[in-house]
DNA sequence: ACTTGCGTCAACACTGACGTTGAATCACGC
DNA sequence: GCGTGATTCAACGTCAGTGTTGACGCAAGT
């Protein structure tokens, strides 16, 4: 029913429609420095003002690109989670042993940290803050997603555990909190390029979990 | 130099001065309800007119209470730190198998997110978000004791690898960084009572780390 | 009954951040 | 040179949240 309503909205969508090949760049770079603020800041203290800064512009000039913060952040972290969301599904129906099912699922969530920096740390940073309790479409689909992310896990490890492959004297809810905690914990200290890379993370990780469990 | 500059504020200091015994109640309790807040809504979005609310009283009164909203967090986490730094330093200098100190602590550290909910939570949540690149005393200590605590682990898991108590094959850092990961992780989703204790949770984290390393 | 001081309250002032506007600037085909 | 659309800008209006004010009810002591 109601059309673009203001001035900067309608040329903004214009812009978006028509595709152009700088725009389109621009606009990515754009998600990125507000990617990098978000991190550092967290989502309710970063400002326009300062992605605005950084991008080199005027925090005016967003507008032409998004229609607001909130947009700015669902950029930043829309395809993180469908992305892992798919891979972990893929894995689960590979046909493989249970162990190394596992084993691929921890590599790709840290292998996420390291590709699509800072976009991950920041949807694991600020997921559940500000997302929970508002009942945007996008916030339901965001937990709806995370759920069924974390019930691969889960179905996985107690997998393991009826076969006897994995410990079983933890129950499996704690196991899958502990293996998220080794991974996710991440999100605090890897910088992508500094001495560790993503790989060795994921072979410390996956030899301290499975021969721990 | 400057005195109390608002007429609140020098009632504030007076009650405070005086220590009546009522009043220390009711601060804990505000702090604590404050606590609360800071876990569910993060400590930027967390408005003082809810945590009013939740108090039973009105956004103005907090203000005999606490000078703001940034003394209210710090009284949140005030102690935290200190008292899980104190443990570890006192446990690093006890006579025993590294592996043993090791055990104790993680066990400190995940039960002090059980002895002291929410509060751990809220500064392991927003520690870094905001105290990071302010330049109060206040922060700046923060961040110092931090990395003492930090070092005590970090010492300890060095002195098990070299003892080869400790696996060698990864870097004490990342080992670091993985049991980190393992028990703040906590804070995401541990809720004293509900089904799992941090007991029960420190020997599931001890089990999968030692056997794990 | 009268003072005293504690705890509370409704209301105001200030600030910072957001979203918007209308015009200025720039690139570029004609 | 000139119009045309893309992009940027300084400036404005608005709003939510904070800190402050001055006064009011009220229990306790005298």
């Amino acid at each position: 029913m109601s059309g673009p309503q203001s001035n900067i909205e309608r040329r903004r969508l214009a812009a978006r429609a028509e595709g152009g090949e700088e725009y389109q760049t621009k606009l990515r770079q754009l998600v990125n420095v507000a990617a990098d603020v978000f991190k550092e800041k967290g989502y309710e203290a970063a400002t326009l003002a300062e992605i605005a800064e950084r991008f080199g512009s005027v925090r005016a000039s967003l507008y032409y690109y998004v229609s607001g913060k909130e947009e700015l952040f669902q950029e930043a972290v829309r395809d993180i989670l469908a992305r892992n969301l798919a891979d972990a599904e893929r894995v689960q129906d590979l046909d493989l042993p249970v162990r190394e099912k596992l084993d691929k699922l921890i590599s790709q969530l840290i292998s996420s940290y390291e590709e699509h920096y800072p976009h991950m740390s920041v949807y694991v940073q600020e997921n559940m803050q500000h997302v929970n309790h508002e009942p945007t479409a996008w916030a339901t689909q965001m937990v709806r997603e995370t759920r069924r992310y974390e019930k691969v896990w889960i179905d996985l490890l107690q997998e393991g555990m009826d076969e006897g492959v994995l410990r079983n004297d933890i129950p499996v809810v704690l196991a899958a909190n502990i293996v998220f905690g080794m991974c996710n914990w991440m999100h605090r200290w890897f910088k992508p390029g500094a001495k560790l890379s993503a790989a060795q993370v994921a072979d410390a990780v996956s030899k301290v979990f499975f021969e721990g469990m």
